[in-house]
RNA sequence: GGUCGCGUGGCCGAGCGGCUAGGCAGAGGUCUGCAAAACCUUGUACAGCGGUUCGAAUCCGCUCGCGACCUCCA
């Protein structure tokens, strides 16, 4: 199903929305840069994982065929400055007494459980740092062969002088170079590199250091920015559609990327570079150490000082959808509660929507409320063909939703829409949110059953006009978290925003 | 210091030169035994000061405030 070939997507290398002109449509090749897996996954992971699973959907839904990699980051990052740095997986595995793998194992497992409940799809390819060692220590060397790196006591530093007289370097970050030398602060440590700006490609291991491997420099552990551009050329070629990842990777890290592309492959590794915006918590930016830092799992359970209560993860989800993926996001107690009904009042459309249906009736069409409901449908695909406007589709998405919500109630009439324009509304309502925002029911533990026994008793109460008890049937539904939807010609639940 | 971005009604948050964003909260109403849900109506909004234009939240300049990157960071 195609609804449009109008998608524009914001280019962060020539700052404009330009046309999405797949390079080998209908195959499309999406990279992502993933989680450094040495602690629970937080706020900050969650938003490039949602923004980057709703380009998936939705180019999906446009009849592309997506091939999705997200790295996970399991080796490489180093804690201090270059020189006297120490692996990130290696510090925690040291302070907790278990192997650098055994860390990594478990918050992978940790990110992949939170992810789910975020209602991610999981990428095509999923690959590790640490599985594509060869991979990088070959591209190591081709660097080398073009001239565009040096060794040092068995370490290799790009030479970014050098690369820059052959491609501009920090056209992604819109840095230059000389501004970069200049504006160095601190140039201690530096002393193995040539230039200030120079970054390891491949660092020297220290005795103690436990992740090491065998290279043609000497025992070692490849540089920072490395594996991105071993895994995603290995799995999309050298050239690829989309590259995505946080605002804070485009310098230094998708920069590096670009030059070590360039350096070995003679080409920019991404067509289309998409960075998502930072989420903020009351105004800043959220970090270890400000000490705003909260995980998903915080958030899920609401155990952590900041909170007021727990917040689902689809509350999290629809959340993150209602702002642009390229504007900060700034998270606050009112601003999440706000968000909380906002999702329930989704879902319970969703369900109204799965079983209403259409009536026949010998109503005349009403052409204003057909164009109301067209209008909408229409303006929600173009939000989502104006670089995944997410929010402004959420917001075409409520005035559907009141359509829908009238026609339950009995306030308008299905035929009113006409059989077509009402079908196209429901299914778009429903597309929208399951398939494109990726937001689902999250089911109570209470069985349907049980809600449906409750409505019965509701309603041979209501018959006899007993009521308390009607009341305390509907104490009983809301201390679990229902309201009764006591219509006109029907009695349902809802869940309680 | 360098580079970039932002400041929208009580709160969150779209908006990229003219056409109601939307959600939450508030007020009034319809419905109801009463409620709730739902629907309808309603809000002094565009940091400040200038400028461009027939017309600016939207473009330009200045001022103030906030933030991001420049170092690992999603």
């Amino acid at each position: 199903m195609k609804h449009s070939s109008n998608l524009k997507i914001y280019n962060t290398l020539s700052r404009e929305k330009e046309a999405f002109e797949p390079l080998n449509a209908p195959l499309v090749g999406m990279y992502v840069c993933g989680p450094t897996v040495y602690g629970d996954a937080h706020l900050g992971h969650a938003r490039p994982a949602v923004t980057f699973d709703t380009v998936y959907r939705y180019l999906s839904h446009l009849g592309y065929k997506v091939r999705y990699v997200r790295n996970i980051t399991d080796v490489g990052h180093l804690t201090g400055d270059a020189d006297e740095g120490e692996d990130k997986i290696a510090k925690k595995a040291k302070l907790e007494q278990l192997e650098p793998m055994e860390v990594a194992q478990q918050y992978t497992d940790t990110y992949h459980r939170d992810m789910e409940l975020l209602n991610t799809i999981k990428p095509s390819i999923e690959p590790r740092a640490t599985g594509h060692i060869p991979e990088q220590i070959a591209l190591v060397q081709a660097i080398l062969e073009e001239g565009l790196a040096y060794e040092v006591n068995g370490s290799v530093y790009f030479d970014v002088l050098k690369y820059n007289e052959r491609e501009k370097y920090g056209k992604l970050s819109g840095r230059v170079l000389d501004d970069l030398m200049s504006g160095t602060r601190d140039l201690d440590g530096q002393g193995e590199k040539r230039n200030a700006a120079d970054f390891a490609l491949w660092k020297k291991a220290a005795p103690e250091h436990l992740m090491k491997w065998d290279s043609p420099w000497g025992m070692g552990f490849p540089g920072w920015h490395l594996e991105c551009t071993a895994m995603s050329s290995k799995y999309l070629g050298k050239h690829f559609d989309i590259h995505g990842g946080g605002m804070d990777l485009m310098f230094p890290h998708h920069e590096c990327e670009i030059a070590q592309g360039n350096a070995c492959n003679h080409q920019d590794p991404a067509k289309y570079w998409m960075h998502n915006n930072m989420i903020t918590i009351n105004g800043q930016k959220m970090g270890k150490s400000l000490g705003n830092f909260i995980t998903l799992q915080e958030l899920f359970t609401g155990n952590h000082k900041l909170l007021e209560q727990a917040y689902s993860p689809m509350t999290i989800r629809y959340f993150m959808l209602t702002a642009h993926y390229r504007s900060t996001l700034d998270f606050s107690n009112d601003a999440l509660k706000a968000a909380q009904k906002g999702y329930k009042k989704i879902i319970n459309g969703l369900k109204i929507a799965k079983k209403l249906g259409y009536v026949a009736e010998d109503i005349a069409v009403d052409e204003n409320q057909v164009k109301q409901v067209t209008s909408s449908i229409q303006a929600a695909y173009r939000a989502m063909d104006d670089d995944f406007n997410t929010a402004q589709a959420i917001g075409h998405l409520f005035n559907l939703l009141k359509k829908i919500n009238s026609i339950y109630t009995g306030q308008l009439k299905s035929a009113q829409l006409g059989e077509e324009v009402f079908t196209e509304m429901l299914q778009t309502y429903m597309l929208f949110v399951e398939e494109i925002l990726g937001i689902r029911e999250e089911k109570s533990d209470v069985q349907e059953d049980l809600l449906q026994v409750l409505l019965k008793l509701y309603a041979e109460a209501k018959t006899a006009r007993n009521y308390d008890k009607i009341d305390e049937i509907r104490a009983a539904l809301k201390a679990m978290g229902f309201v009764v939807k006591d219509m006109k010609d029907k009695i349902d639940w809802a869940y309680e925003e």
